[in-house]
DNA sequence: TGGTGTTCAAGTCAAAATGACACTAAGATA
DNA sequence: TATCTTAGTGTCATTTTGACTTGAACACCA
C-alpha cells in the first residue's frame, strides 16, 4: 500500500507587474505562457518548470521567470505548495509556487509573443491545470499584503511621487483613494522618506520625489527574511515616466 | 550540467496546543520526535516523513501527526515549502511544512515517552535540520494569524467563555489583555455568539457559554478554502474543564 | 444568614485613528 | 494675466482603541 513516491516537483511563478492606461491610470497584468504539449496543449498556464539539483526554490522561480519572459523581479515571496492529487491528469505534480512583482516600465519590455502574452489580471482566459485557482489566490495575497506592507514600491522605481504611488494602490485595490488621506497615512507610517527632489515638467505644481525608507521595512519583516534574504531587488536603471 | 531531479519530498507538521498551568495561566506547547538515525541521530525533531503517493499534502501532514502523536488536528494549515541546498547534510529534501493546533485537553491523551515529548514552545532544544528555523516561523504565524483570524478557537471546544478565550490569547501573545476590552472587541466583531447557557460551579458570577460564529468564518478565508475545505474539526467530545 | 472575595458584565472617558471634505500653493498654458 | 490642474495643508465629525469604574451574581465562610 502506501508507497513512497518522488512526485514531480515543478516551481511555478506568478508575475505582477502593472500596465499604463491611455486615461493615466494603471490595470494589473501578468504573464502566461501558451502550453506547447499534452496536456493541455495550446491553453495558456504560468510560467514554471521542475526543479533542477543545484538551486533552491527562490532560484528556480527566478530562472524559470527570467527564461519566459526576460524579466529580473523586483519583489519575490513563495505563494503556496499546490499537491492535489487530480491536479494533473497524468503523472502527480507537486507545484512550489511563487509571486512576484516587476516594475512597470520592465514590463513593456518583456517578451510578448506567440507563446508568452501578457493578460489583464481580472481578466484572464481559461488556464491550464490550477493555474486559474493559483492566480486566484495570489491576487488576494498581493491586496491584502500591500495593505499591511511595503510591496508597493515593487512596481515602481527607485523614486517615485505620492501620486504615482497611490495610482499603484489604486490599480491593484481596484478603488480610488483620497490623496491627501493617502498622503497623510504614508507619511506617518514612515516608510517613504522625502528626496528634497521635485519632478518638475508637469502642467502643474511640481511633486516631491520619495524614495522608500528600507530601515522601516525590515522591521515587519517575518522570521523568514533572515533565510531568503533581501527580497527586493534595486532597480536596474531608468526613470520613471 | 543543470540536471532535472526529482528531491526527496517530505512533509512535516509544526503542532501546537495549550497545557494548563498550576496557577491557571496556560502555556503553548509542540510535541517532538527524537530522530532514531543519522543525520542528527539523538537530535528532537518535527514529526513528518515522506509523501507518499495517495495522498495530497494536507493528507500526509495527518496522517504523520496522528502516527507520532496519535492526535487530530482542529485546525490544519501549510505553513511554508523548505527547499535550501544545505537543510540536509547528505541527500536533497523539500519538506512543505504544516502546522496544527490541537485542543488543550487532547495533548494531555497524546503520546509522552522516549521518543516522543511535548515541549515548551519558548524553551526548546537545539532541533535537527532546519527546524528551529521552522518553528520560530510557525510561532510568528500563530501570533500574526491570531489577530486577524479565529483560529483561538482550534485550543478549545464547542463551547467556552469568554474567559477561557481570553486566556488562550493570553498564552500565545503573551500578554495580559483587559477583560473588558477583549470582550468588546470579540462581541462586535461578531465572531462568537453566547449560547444562552451558562457555567456554574465557579466561586464567582456563572459566566455565559459561547460558541464560534460559523458563517462569520467563512467570509474573511482566503481563497484557497474552497481547495482544502473546513480546516476546522468539531471537537470528538469531551468537556471543557 | 449576612458579609466577603471573586469574576462577570456593562459603562465611561480621553486619546488616537479614520474618512470626508475644505482650501491654499505652484507650476504650465493660452 | 487669467485659468487649469494637481500638490500639499488643514479641519471636523465619526469611529476605534486603551485604561479604568461600577454594579451583578455566584460560592464560600464566619
Amino acid at each position: 500500500m502506501s508507497e513512497v513516491v518522488s512526485p514531480n516537483l515543478a516551481v511555478s511563478t506568478v508575475i505582477f507587474s502593472l500596465r499604463p492606461q491611455p486615461d493615466g491610470s494603471s490595470e494589473l497584468v501578468l504573464p502566461l505562457v501558451r502550453r506547447i504539449r499534452a496536456p493541455y496543449e495550446g491553453r495558456w498556464a504560468l510560467p514554471g518548470g521542475p526543479l533542477t539539483a543545484h538551486e533552491d526554490l527562490a532560484q528556480a522561480a527566478s530562472r524559470t521567470l527570467l527564461a519566459t519572459t526576460s524579466l529580473q523581479p523586483r519583489y519575490l515571496e513563495q505563494l503556496y505548495a499546490f499537491g492535489q492529487l487530480d491536479r494533473s491528469p497524468d503523472e502527480r505534480v507537486v507545484s512550489i509556487v511563487y509571486w512576484a512583482l516587476v516594475a512597470s516600465d520592465e514590463a513593456v519590455r518583456g517578451l510578448n509573443n506567440e507563446n508568452v502574452r501578457w493578460f489583464q489580471a481580472d481578466d484572464l482566459p481559461e488556464l491550464a491545470f490550477d493555474h486559474t485557482l493559483i492566480v486566484e489566490y495570489a491576487l488576494w495575497r498581493l491586496r491584502t499584503k500591500l495593505e499591511y506592507s511595503q510591496i508597493a514600491h515593487g512596481f515602481l522605481g527607485d523614486t517615485f511621487t505620492l501620486a504615482q504611488l497611490r495610482e499603484v494602490y489604486e490599480a491593484i485595490l481596484q478603488k480610488p483613494l483620497d490623496p491627501g488621506n493617502f498622503r497623510r497615512t504614508m507619511e506617518s507610517s514612515g516608510a517613504v522618506l522625502a528626496t528634497g527632489e521635485r519632478l518638475s515638467g508637469t502642467p502643474h505644481r511640481p511633486p516631491q520625489l520619495y524614495t522608500y525608507n528600507t530601515s522601516i521595512d525590515r522591521q515587519i519583516q517575518d522570521p523568514l527574511s533572515r533565510l531568503t534574504g533581501p527580497v527586493t531587488l534595486s532597480a536596474p536603471s531608468g526613470e520613471i515616466s
